[in-house]
DNA sequence: ATATTTTCGTTAAGCGATTAACTATTGGTT
DNA sequence: AACCAATAGTTAATCGCTTAACGAAAATAT
């Protein structure tokens, strides 16, 4: 492969001219700039990026970290959503993605990155990070932080610099919306809260719009787990409870999804006999029967405005954090209670 | 950060001396590397990846890459299990994964690739790179290949060092199923071929098995798109076509549970009145009503065989090229016919 | 006409590792 | 005692690029 000398050579300069005229840096004459770049043409020259990483610092390359945790990451359609927003904002830049999954070891209260990622960090290879959808993410962009690697926290609103959805609003839209539709007698089925700083705004949201819409009976809530057997089990649980609910809001799409064969066993029909919600939008959601009324967090967005997000701090501003609106989609699951 | 001079400094030796015991060469006493490796983790040292690569070549980066393709690979579960499959071999090996996705410009006959993976395949930044699950990773990994990068490429069979999965073996597989369950009455919902390789092997497997079974009527095939709404066109067609069939074939899982709707929408029972089978084991697979029969394509086992390919390249070895057998996924949607 | 900027290009010193070539020491052979 | 091989460590060149420092020439000002 050519290198700068063989381009200086063919162009008959020295190699900080052509250094320069790649640079883009000014006072390079019309003649000499266009010799050179057509002896970069006629070579095919591209520049060796390990070489200007060592020499200059730049290594365009940012790492996009999420925590390796088997079952959750790459069975989350969200996450792939997430990544998409990143890459076409970063490539369009000029910058590589490198991916970092690290392994997670919980050392006293504070999640600990194996040595792989420790050394990823310290290895000057990667010029920032962003660290996505997990509580461990946190960790991850602080240890970054401490070895001057500029990092972006994608999730939640722990540290300085983050984009999250506003979990709060979501939460809001989605009571406000089966209010609005004429239900009064509606049920949670949620997960533990301790777990989850997005599910607990959610319920903050959805608690606010139900206490002021000044209906008597306290708000029905099963907790269960994060699965679709979870909400069908959950469904079960919860009628027993409150028999005559007209709507059910899930905390997530899985778990309303399994509420709806959960109620098909039971012999209810969805959204005749009773309205079902849930959160995330994901994939699944537009094509399970009925068709899921739930909440878009914009995930593409969300990486789309991280990924800037870090293009600003690697230029030497210093943003500030940014909450993306999620938005209310309307399907059939959620009817009009006359 | 500190730098391999500081360690040698520390240590009270050359630079030479400390690159030798990291990189565990012979010949350094048991004291100096013991001296060495105080240092080091004094310090918190680690090497910076950028010099060594550019000193030894070896960057312990790999491109991993798959086509842009808007809609296709983010959506796309099989990718994500494969890239985990990738993921963890790779990191097991110290290796870093640096994401691509070119951008593709149809010119000719034969895909182009961005100006983007251009620089990234002659940048001396990737030592190799594995090409994912489209008819353009051929060309990408080709191209790699004509830049001494050393590439894999998993999907289909072209070229020399591929990984694929047994999609003639998968669609055998199928049709043996539905017919030891007692069917004689079948239809096919399948794509236009030209498309797809895998899918043409699928279609080459079932009809083999069908041909040898012995059955007179010739198989009745209606070609659709490859959504859950082109399976459920599909449906009403062939069944138009031929009324009394008692199980249908679907060539990829998202058609299959276009079907299953379709089939509801009909007043047919699944699996009481028709049987219904898919193939990938996408997660909605399992959650569909009923839980769909399908074929699963070990993508994960995918993902590790072509990076342990990768691998074995880059040690210098010529491996050949591996294929993956498919398995049964036996649920609820095909049942037995008396 | 001289002094001062501005423009254009070169020289050469790094960046932080790796590694071939070399020297020095030790130990084993005959 | 002389020779050779194996062991232990050093020196210095090198990878390909960037960039500060410098100098020459051209443009502008006095």
């Amino acid at each position: 492969m050519p290198t700068l000398q063989d381009v200086a050579k063919k162009a008959g300069v020295s190699t900080a001219t052509v250094s320069k005229v790649l640079s883009n840096t000014p006072y390079v004459s019309e003649a000499t700039r266009d010799k050179v770049l057509d002896a970069v043409s006629a070579l095919e020259y591209r520049p060796n990026l390990a070489a200007r990483a060592l020499s200059s610092g730049k290594t365009t390359i940012v790492a996009v970290v999420f925590p390796y945790i088997y079952d959750t990451i790459f069975k989350d359609p969200l996450v792939m959503r997430v990544l998409e927003g990143v890459e076409t904002v970063l490539t369009a830049e000029g910058y590589n993605i490198l991916l970092s999954m690290p392994r997670i070891s919980h050392i006293g209260d504070d999640a600990q990155a194996d040595e792989h990622f420790v050394r990823l960090v310290q290895s000057g290879y990667i010029e920032g990070l962003i660290a996505i959808d997990n509580v461990e993410a946190f960790s991850f962009a602080s240890f970054a932080e401490k070895h001057n690697v500029p990092a972006v926290v994608l999730g939640h609103h722990m540290g300085d610099y983050t984009v999250y959805s506003d979990n709060y609003a979501g939460g809001k839209l989605l009571m406000e919306q089966v209010l609005a539709e004429g239900h009064r007698q509606i049920g949670i089925i949620s997960v533990a809260l301790e777990t989850n700083l997005a599910v607990q705004e959610r319920m903050r949201g959805i608690q606010a719009v139900y206490q002021s819409a000044g209906i008597d009976e306290p708000l029905p809530i099963v907790e269960s787990d994060f699965s679709s057997q979870g909400g069908a089990k959950a469904v079960t649980t919860l009628l027993a409870q409150a028999p005559h609910l007209t709507a059910i809001i899930a905390i997530n799409d899985r778990m309303a999804i399994g509420a709806l064969s959960g109620l098909q066993a039971l012999g209810k029909r969805v959204p005749d006999d009773i309205s079902v919600v849930g959160y995330d939008n994901i994939p699944l959601a537009g094509v399970a029967q009925p068709q899921l009324t739930t909440i878009d967090q914009k995930p593409v967005d969300l990486g789309n405005a991280a990924a800037t997000l870090l293009l600003r701090r690697l230029q030497g501003e210093t943003p500030t954090n940014v909450v993306i609106d999620p938005v209310l989609i309307k399907r059939e699951s959620l009817s009009t209670r006359r």
